[in-house]
DNA sequence: ACCCTCACG
DNA sequence: GACGTACGTGAGGGTA
């Protein structure tokens, strides 16, 4: 019988390394998959081992998990400085499973311990059976593990390694090495070591004294130099540094060594992970046809098909009455180590109320698999004192049980709008991650999409062909409805594990298609990292002064009565000014003013340029009705409704951000919306300076300027207007002197309108109303400016053309957004699609630079020492910040270098952007 | 439920 | 020759 040979392959060191020695690979999908790609060939090399005379008899690919261990309890500073994972190496870590499953191979993490720990309880176990092992690894910490019977294979580099080479390169014996480490110390890990120590006088001490601990003692008799001085002062870390580089070798084996037996490769398998990721070499070396990649159905998807994937092909159909109602210990434990198994879980949670920052936790459901799924109720009866409550387990146990598992690095958490999930279950002390988020990757892939609501309900409808339990039909409406806690708990399971088991079977679809239809940048890079972040910011809220919004109240209710009493006056009878069908009658048929009709609807206009032109004939009504107009607006949409917005328990506003609210990418803010607060004339902004800071603290508001025009310079390619702008110059005034060769008030603002126009698309019947000249002068006008500006005439027409083939339009960071009546047969719907479709990529990229800005910000302000720094709003091209107003000045600094660099490294743009910062006691004043 | 109007970027 | 005139949102009030 010839000897077992165990390979223990390091994969979590072997994929830094690959990232940083491969070029920036990007697959079909427009993933990046050089380390991937890395990774597979190594796996390859290993595969061809097999069944050679060194070749392996078993093997293990072996990971880290989570990136607490213990050597955080023995050192808090552990690896405390290493930065984080570059952003297009991140997304590549899952697919490092995908890679190790396609070759069918065993992989191995546990939690608390290192990817070198377990490879060292493993060696030691394999060695103590009399086996030979190899470990597939550079790691010099590894090394310490050489001795007779195992060694080291550099795959990279194609070198097997034994106990010459660590002497060669450290000038000591392996079970020496711990000990030079430990005094040269390691800047990446952040073990201290002895300043000053480098791996030479380090070896020349272990070999004069033999060890460490040696070394250290000998220290006071050693000749007097800086480095016996270091030696002394530093003993203490010496020795911890000793603890942290040991590897801890006598853990609990989470699988037996028999079990890693090596059984051979299908092919299936790994085939079909080749070809989807367009590895050719490999995939031809695997003597296998060139396969169709599965994206190829896809690339052709039409701008009017339903969107939809193939069910995976053994998912059973939805059968409620195998949910489980979890109501014991056991039956718990049973489904959390389900989820462990799995490596994944779909989570959803029921409370009694919609407002996630005051809602009580009712019930949480998981799903990990086609109809396993269950309920565990933690908060249902009890409403009322004679109420009885329904046997089940008691909240802070159940939260305290499935803490670990939400916050396990290595377990996916799959939910449906994760937001409101992430806001309360934070408020238990949970922080779930990682995680997927359905109604983003729904977005992300259908946005526009007229057949994919991008809502649960719709998208079972349209994806699984299911129609869900609806919210309704559990709770009532009306003066009927109940409060969830009150659901019975078998009605309660049904609805609630429905709705974890059908995420679960979207994410599956989704999924494959993000990775398929290259929506894996925007996904990854843009809207997935964004989901807690806005769950942070709705949860912090905004302060608000209720008695100035109160006091402006009164006044605006004093100014409406008086207008009201003139308004009548000039009538000459009493009437709803609110009403436009009666104010219309009044000007049109009573005061006999000219307006005419407008609409299908037969009614009279009198909107704001219709008042505008009664007032230029002279009418004294039409000021004082806009007058009117603007008080009530903003009595009833700002000052009293912002009252009733405030909550009780913070005292804060805190508004709700759709991240599938706009077509283009952007968010948008409801309950209160305060993406629309008034700015734009001076009574308005008074409502501004009603969002305050606490005491100490000031409101920090930060801007892009003219982001879009930047990023339509950039994208259209215009050099007279990137010029402009990398000079600083004026940009409306600089449109003004191409176009108008002279520049004033009213040149500069007619270029203003014009370069707005081009963003939004342009007609000259439009661009004549706007500046009040007639159609072909603004012909005159677009004509020039295509010809000074060739580069947007080409834009324009390339992305209609594009939108028109393929059905949707993309942002730089490849969003798409799809436009199905871009081939409408009405004119004017077309046209409007068209007119979108311009808009888009540019509305649509800037929404992608600030989201990307949002994600880096939290941690950029914490690398700063800013923890106190909170970011409260967004606004488009605008984030809110409430800071202490010490903190001013270094979070400037923090929060400009972010927003203007937040593009990069995955977009290089050709025009700089511009930030404007200011700071205030309120909003209004920050501006 | 719909339209109109108007607040913001 | 008529059409209906800029992109993206959300909220409140009136009307049917």
């Amino acid at each position: 019988m010839t000897q077992n040979h165990l390979y223990l392959v390091d994969g979590s060191g072997y994929i830094f390394r690959a990232y940083h020695q491969l070029p920036p690979l990007t697959n079909q999908h427009g993933q990046p998959v050089g380390a991937v790609y890395g990774y597979t060939t190594m796996l390859w090399k290993l595969a061809e081992e097999l069944g050679k005379a060194e070749g392996p008899t078993h093997l293990a690919v072996v990971l880290d998990k989570g990136s607490h261990t213990f050597r955080n309890d023995m050192y808090d500073q552990y690896k405390a400085n290493r930065p984080p994972a570059p952003e297009d190496l991140v997304p590549q870590f899952p697919m490092i499973r995908d890679a190790t499953r396609a070759f069918s191979l065993p992989c191995i993490e546990e939690a608390g311990f290192e990817a070198d720990d377990i490879i060292a309880s493993y060696t030691q176990a394999a060695v103590r059976a009399g086996w030979h092992v190899t470990i597939v690894s550079s790691d010099k910490d590894l090394m310490q593990l050489i001795q007779p019977g195992v060694d080291m294979y550099d795959t990279m580099k194609n070198e097997r390694r034994g106990a010459d080479y660590v002497v060669g390169k450290f000038g000591v014996q392996p079970e020496q090495l711990g000990d030079v480490l430990a005094l040269m110390g390691d800047s990446v890990d952040n073990v201290p070591g002895i300043p000053g120590i480098g791996p030479k006088t380090a070896a020349k001490l272990i070999t004069e004294y033999g060890s460490l601990e040696a070394a250290l003692e000998a220290a006071p008799a050693m000749k007097k130099s800086k480095m016996q001085e270091n030696l002394i002062a530093h003993a203490d870390m010496a020795r911890l540094s000793r603890r942290l580089v040991a590897l801890h070798d006598s853990m609990d084996l989470p699988e037996p060594l028999d079990d890693l037996t090596l059984k051979g490769i299908p092919k299936e398998p790994l085939q079909e992970f080749l070809s989807h990721h367009g590895f050719k070499t490999l995939l031809n070396r695997l003597g296998a046809p060139a396969a169709a990649a599965p994206a190829a159905a896809t690339a052709t998807a039409s701008a009017t098909a339903a969107p939809a994937a193939p069910a995976p092909a053994e998912e059973p159909a939805i059968d409620r009455s195998l949910y489980e109602t979890v109501v014991t210990e056991e039956a718990l434990d049973r489904w959390i180590a389900a989820a462990y198994a799995e490596g994944l879980v779909a989570v959803d949670t029921e409370t009694d109320m919609l407002d996630a920052v005051s809602c009580q936790l009712v019930g949480i459901s998981l799903a990990t698999g086609p109809n396993k799924a269950c309920y565990i109720p933690v908060g249902h009866g009890g409403t009322d004192m004679f109420a009885e409550r329904p046997e089940q387990l008691d909240k802070a146990l159940v939260i305290a049980k499935l803490k670990p598992l939400l916050e396990d690095d290595s377990i996916l958490k799959i939910g449906q709008n994760l937001k409101y999930d992430l806001t309360v279950l934070r408020r238990h002390g949970i922080e779930i991650a990682p995680y997927d988020d359905t109604i983003v990757m729904s977005f992300d892939l259908d946005a526009g999409q007229s057949l994919a609501g991008h809502g649960m309900d719709e998208a079972a409808k349209t994806h699984l062909n299911h129609t869900c339990i609806s919210f309704k039909e559990v709770v009532g409406t009306g003066k009927s409805q109940i409060s969830f806690a009150e659901v019975p708990l078998p009605r309660a399971t049904e609805y609630a594990a429905e709705d974890a088991d059908v995420t679960l079977r979207l994410w599956k679809r989704f999924k494959t298609r993000i990775a398929n239809e290259g929506a894996n940048r925007v996904y990854e890079l843009v809207d997935r990292p964004l989901v807690s972040v806005i769950a942070g910011m709705e949860h912090q809220g905004i302060k608000v002064d209720r008695e100035a919004l109160s006091r402006l109240s009164a006044e605006f209710t004093a100014g409406i009565a008086a207008l009201e009493t003139e308004i009548h006056e000039i009538a000459g009878q009493p009437f709803a000014i609110g009403s436009t069908q009666q104010l219309g009658a009044i000007l049109f048929d009573k005061l006999g003013y000219k307006g005419g009709k407008k609409g299908k609807s037969g009614a009279y206009s009198t909107d704001v340029t219709i008042l505008e032109q009664l007032k230029a004939q002279g009418a004294p009504i039409a000021d004082k009705v806009l007058e009117w107009r603007q008080l009530s607006k903003l009595k009833s949409t700002y000052t009293d409704a912002l009252q009733a917005q405030i909550n009780k328990d913070t005292g804060r506003v805190h508004t709700s951000y759709s991240l599938t609210g706009a077509q283009t990418g952007r968010l948008s803010s409801t309950d209160p919306n305060l993406q629309n607060i008034p700015i734009r004339t001076e009574v308005g902004r008074q409502i501004r300076h009603a969002f305050v800071a606490e005491q100490g603290n000031v409101i920090l508001a930060a801007d892009y300027s003219q982001i879009e025009l930047r990023l339509a310079a950039h994208m259209a390619d215009v050099p007279a207007l990137k010029d402009a702008f990398a000079n600083g110059e004026d940009i409306h005034a600089a449109t003004a002197m191409q176009l108008f060769g002279e520049v004033n008030r009213d040149t500069r603002g007619r270029a203003k309108t014009i370069n707005f126009a081009i963003l939004y698309g342009i007609s000259r019947w439009g661009l004549a109303g706007r500046l009040e000249i007639s159609a072909d002068e603004a012909q005159d006008m677009i004509s020039r400016y295509y010809e000074r500006f060739p580069g947007i005439s080409i834009y324009i027409n390339e992305t209609i053309e594009k939108a028109r083939e393929r059905g949707y339009t993309e942002t730089l960071f490849g969003r798409k957004t799809w436009f199905p009546r871009i081939k409408a047969s009405v004119q004017h719907e077309r046209q409007g699609a068209e007119r979108a479709a311009i808009n888009a990529p540019i509305q649509g990229t800037s929404a992608d630079i600030i989201k990307r800005a949002m994600a880096r910000m939290g941690p950029a302000l914490e690398a700063a020492g800013l923890p106190n720094v909170k970011m409260l709003l967004q606004v488009h091209d605008e984030l809110v910040f409430e800071l202490p107003e010490g903190d001013v000045d270094a979070a400037s600094a923090v929060i400009r270098q972010v927003m203007e660099t937040a593009a990069e490294p995955i977009v290089k743009l050709s025009v700089p952007l511009g930030v404007e910062i200011g700071t205030g006691p309120s909003w209004g004043a920050a501006h």
